[in-house]
RNA sequence: GGUCCCAUCGUCUAGAGGCCUAGGACGUAGCCCUCUCAAGGCUAAAACACGGGUUCGAAUCCCGUUGGGACCGCCA
């Protein structure tokens, strides 16, 4: 029977959740959830002086908010350093780890030299064989690498990739300030709790056969290994701040939902044939690392603008309600503590769903239903409100006022009434109307409009503009 | 500079040697629907980076070239 699954997420709390960390622990969820394992969220905050607390609570936020549930943790490893002591000591004693004299000053010089020399910069093992200790320096402590052999990743997804032992460094495990480094603990923590796959950004795969003799030296198994290629900008380089909006948070706050949000990220770098869209259980049943591809995927703004237009489409309007709340207070359009009828919500979103990209932009139209500011816009109104329009304004006005039913069928019968008088088209009139009750030229269809902004309002928004024609 | 990874429409991708006249999706353009805008439907333009092999046959396998990316820290 194939053993018990176990993955982690591991983002180190020095930003918000990113793009690129919100698909691996995307893939590492689906992973675990798929083989019916264990999903463990893991915080490196190994480098103090750039982890913080607020990041972590962010990335924590980020993970909520994409429906990432995890198993165990959050783990913080400034939690566990006696752990990755121990370990650093059973490796000193064993003679596998040495004590290393040189000064990060001293080291840093000589990396320069190196690459002005066009060396690689590799650490020259100084004090790899020192009998010794240097008086008046602290240590720091470095792992022994083989120097020569090869080292083999055997990639679930980039497949059998080769390394030449003499090209890796003796790393430094713990700082001189007593810290552990990332490649050290990230090693002892995948031991420790038992990971049986690594999936991890394909920026990592470099490190790999390093952690492998760590491994071995601490005489473990080794894990499968997972590299996801990487999300680039439109550029083609990582993406960064440079290129806008890279947190989760920041498109939660410009109205994405986060399954739309979640169906986009999956598709980079994976596909299941043709489909296009996925509901949580299907990418459950489907998500395997066979099918995640190698090369690198550029960030696409416009595809996920679409994804997340079909999911508000399939939405409910009650759960579209519910949703839009924040967005409508955060807008000005209500006001803290004012409550909405959420059947008469309900069926304003229901003209809007399939006009809005973003919950931004259905907050933006309702506010042509909830609120009285409206606002009207300076070109529709040169252009719809004026002496042409003025006669027909004052016939739908006075029509409307003798409609005692006022749903949108009787409002069409009262129009195409007019329509006729007029002997002109129905645009002709409903424009003008649409203008002067909604403050734009594009809105859901009117009849549906003039029922849900009510009588009493419709008459009144008239009247204005009537008044700021005459 | 060294090491490693990658290469199908502008973008995300399907493609496991013959199903490929290379499929789908976003975006773009046109048409239909239509009170506006959407949504929806139909149509179009748009790709196997290049060069060598292997093979009866290559987008698919191998080699090279070119191009892109990542990493080479007492960062993760």
């Amino acid at each position: 029977m194939a053993e018990k699954v176990r993955v982690r997420f591991a983002p180190s709390p020095t930003g918000l959740l990113h793009l690129g960390g919100a698909r691996t622990a995307l893939f590492n969820w689906l992973y675990a959830r798929h083989n019916k394992g264990t999903f463990i969220l893991r915080i490196e905050d190994t480098d103090r002086t750039r982890s913080t607390e607020e990041y972590i609570d962010a990335i924590i936020e980020g993970m909520r908010w994409l429906g990432l549930d995890w198993d165990e943790g959050p783990y913080r490893q400034t939690d566990r350093f006696s752990i990755y002591k121990s370990y650093a000591d059973k490796l000193l004693r064993e003679g596998k780890a040495y004590y290393c004299y040189c000064s990060p000053e001293e080291l840093e010089k000589r990396r320069q030299e190196a690459l002005a020399q066009g060396r690689p910069p590799k650490y020259d093992g100084r004090c790899r064989n020192l009998k010794e200790p240097v008086p008046g320096r602290v240590a720091a402590v470095r792992f022994k690498m083989p120097q020569e052999g090869e080292t083999v990743v055997d990639d679930l997804i980039k497949g059998k990739v080769v390394f030449d032992n003499a090209q890796l460094d003796d790393l430094i495990i713990i700082r001189s300030d007593r810290t552990p480094t990332y490649n050290f603990v990230v090693v002892v923590d995948d031991v420790d709790m038992e990971i049986t796959h690594v999936i991890r950004g394909d920026d990592h795969l470099n490190n790999t056969p390093k952690q492998i003799h760590i491994y071995r030296a601490l005489g473990y198994r080794i894990p499968a290994f997972a590299h996801l290629p990487m999300i680039l900008g439109p550029d083609k380089t990582r993406l960064s701040k440079r290129h806008g909006a890279t947190s989760v948070t920041s498109y939660k706050e410009m109205g994405y939902l986060s399954d739309a949000f979640v169906n986009y990220i999956v598709r980079l770098g994976w596909a299941h044939g043709d489909q296009e869209i996925f509901t949580r259980d299907e990418l459950i049943e489907y998500f395997s690392l066979e099918d995640v591809g190698k090369s690198a995927a550029i960030f696409n703004p416009e595809k996920l603008l679409w994804l997340n237009s079909q999911y508000i489409i399939n939405s409910t309007a009650e759960r579209l309600g519910e949703l839009v709340m924040p967005f409508l207070l955060k807008q000005g359009i209500i006001k803290e503590g004012q409550i909405l009828d959420r059947e008469w919500l309900s069926k304003g979103i229901k003209t809007l769903k399939e006009r809005s990209r973003a919950l931004v932009e259905l907050a933006n139209s309702l506010r042509y239903y909830i609120s009285e500011d409206i606002g009207i816009d300076p070109k529709a109104k040169e252009k719809f409100l004026n002496k042409k329009s003025l006669p027909y304004l004052i016939d739908v006005k006075e029509a409307l006022k003798r409609l005692d039913n006022f749903v949108a069928q009787e409002i069409e019968k009262a129009f195409m009434t007019l329509v006729e008088k007029h002997n002109t088209k129905l645009g002709n009139i409903a424009q003008p109307v649409r203008v002067a009750i909604t403050g734009k030229t594009e809105t859901p269809g009117i009849f549906e409009v003039l029922e849900i902004v009510g009588k009493e309002k419709v008459i009144k928004r008239l009247e204005k503009a009537i008044k700021t024609i005459g």
